[in-house]
DNA sequence: TGAATATCATACAAATTTAGTAGGATTTTA
DNA sequence: TAAAATCCTACTAAATTTGTATGATATTCA
């Protein structure tokens, strides 16, 4: 399951997202239309800007802004910057690869099996961008 | 990710897929073959048992023997009983739903989203079984 | 220039989940 | 009835998640 801090990343992206192309929006703007904790979401917007998908203007007038068009933002970046992996073994993930503990790869069925899931999840959530989020809801 | 519970759970199961239709085999065996503390192996049969995956025998020549054939058990039953929601989140899971916070069912893009990327996963896991995973390790 | 505005950085803390242990009760077989 | 096995309940330690607190830093605008 996604964790509660990525739920409010998409949030923030999504609201980004409407605001794009316009002026910096605040985090205490998005923290109250949002209902997501101000301190929280600043660690989340941060996580976010390092991953270079947002740029943040300081001072007066400043705030965050989605650096990238929201077409091309697929939702498995997201999950990959704030959640973590998203293949169910460390042993088959792209991003966060790590080697099973006594398990031979080679012969590991468990793996075999883990892997085909992965690709079938991958396959939906490397295409859906945060704009077919947005527009899914009419 | 799966917890490993849940990497355990399936390596005792897959053991006592070898064994299937043979004599009862003992949690100790499990343990030291397939290398996970014993006592967090009994949890965890016990879990198996409860959901009517395993059954038992108690007293000299006990042990635990599967109660479906191999081929009959889908991994996403698996991963349900032990690591709990396959879905990403609560409000698109079908056997462990919950509502979101905040958020209307109807017009969520996260949501729509995550039912689409749920289906693509469960077609995988629904569909391969615990003979699938023995077989593919040739 | 300086006050207000905003992000940025680091550290801390509470709550929850995960991963296991401990110790004994219960049942079965021989 | 003794040995062998599961069963049951409670506890504990470690890791992760979900935040909070405090102040530093950069920017704008009067």
């Amino acid at each position: 399951m996604l964790s509660k801090k990525t739920q409010y990343a998409f949030r923030a992206l999504v609201h980004l997202a409407e605001n794009y192309g316009k002026a910096p929006v605040r985090i205490s703007t998005i923290s109250v239309q949002q209902k997501i904790p101000l301190k929280f979401l600043e660690h989340i917007l941060n996580d976010l800007k390092k991953a270079d998908l947002l740029e943040s203007k300081k001072g007066k007038g400043g705030g965050y802004i989605l650096k990238v068009s929201p077409k091309n933002l697929n939702l498995a970046k997201v999950i990959r910057v704030i959640n973590g992996p998203i293949a169910l073994l460390p042993c088959v993930s792209l991003n966060f690869y790590e080697k099973c503990i006594d398990c031979d790869e080679e012969t590991c069925g468990m793996r075999k099996m883990m892997l085909i899931a992965r690709d079938a999840t991958l396959k939906v959530l490397e295409k859906k961008t945060l704009e077919d989020m947005i527009e899914s809801r009419m």
